[in-house]
DNA sequence: AACCAAACGCACAATCTGTGCATTAAGAGG
DNA sequence: CCTCTTAATGCACAGATTGTGCGTTTGGTT
């Protein structure tokens, strides 16, 4: 995907990666997310395969752990549904579900370790957003700018992921997407 | 700051603290926020300070740099210029000026990866936000819930900064300001 | 002045990092 | 099927880092 383009995607190198990524997420899973129970020697053992593979392929464990997550959190493929609210639900909800988790939050951080797989990310989520915008046009509805379904939507339910450790049910999606669509609660409440 | 809270304030502890702080602070400025140029000892021995003192102290190096970057990212105190949107400008521009240069968003990085200092400084601006409120309040205007000031406005542009790099020109401080405070362009341009 | 607990420095074994050099395997072309 | 080419991997190892047991120092307290 945004990993190293692999001039030779069915040989070894293929499995290499897939072997390494597979030990990175089982240790992760085993010591709860916690990156100083792993170590590149750790992995290369688990996916049996030298440390200095993972160090010319990667360069550090940071970037490693960067890429596994870029990997590990694709969101699902756009959907017709037959209404952008549908569409958005089905996309994002899920989406949510996962990286609200404590492993999931730290996934998320370990992606942002590595400024490049980021970059690349956003770009892919924003072009997720282009095709939620184009199947509802196809459809005849109007579909908010992709710049405001990042802001409303997106931003604030990852911002509160990451720095407030917010739940899912506590991000509130489906009104957030209401919100986005001006048909839900009033968008400023003031006091 | 929100640091280890040290029973003995004044003495060799905050010292140390000060000394390791600043140590990492110049180290980081030095080599352009690359943490693999980092590591305990060379802190240490910049800071002129033994190596378990910050093994014992901080656990490990990036919940060190999660510290620092917390002590370095506490935005100006909330002042009072006569307008919510002026106190709003006051307080919030500077801060992204300077966490969305590079080295600034490192710095948001670093803090990510110890998940209790995000959260106390999610709680510290917070209050920073409330405060705004209580001085908007107590001038008579009306203010946004503080969940909206941090929706509309904080998280797009911490979001931005940390997923796509961008910079204070293009994150239009001033109009995601005035959008929360419904002055400005339109909330949802549809197309 | 004497005491106590917290904070620190020292020393060191285990581990990790990262690189030169040899070897293997994937894919191309005969 | 065989040979060739080269990217990718393994091996070995010097240097650096990690993290802890133990003794010493510091600063607040009585």
């Amino acid at each position: 995907m945004m990993t190293t383009a692999t001039p030779r995607p069915g040989g070894r190198s293929a499995r290499v990666q897939q072997a390494v990524h597979q030990a990175v997420r089982s240790l992760l899973a085993e010591n709860d997310g916690d990156r100083t129970a792993l170590s590149v020697p750790l992995v290369a053992d688990r996916a049996g395969v030298n440390s200095s593979t993972i160090y010319r392929r990667w360069g550090d464990l940071p970037r490693l752990l960067a890429a596994v997550a870029s990997n590990q959190m694709l969101p699902e493929q756009v959907e017709d549904t037959g209404s952008l609210r549908g569409d958005m639900e089905a996309w994002f909800i899920p989406y949510v579900e996962e990286f609200s988790s404590d492993l999931g939050r730290q996934v998320l951080r370990d992606m942002l370790a590595d400024g490049a797989v980021t970059r690349d990310y956003f770009a892919l989520m924003n072009g997720h957003v282009e095709e939620l915008r184009r199947l509802a046009k196809a459809r005849g509805e109007a579909a908010p700018a992709a710049r405001d379904i990042i802001d409303v939507v997106v931003a604030p339910v990852i911002y509160r992921i990451l720095f407030n450790h917010e739940s899912a049910t506590e991000l509130n999606v489906q009104d957030r997407i209401s919100l986005l669509l001006n048909t839900g609660p009033a968008s400023s409440r003031q006091s």
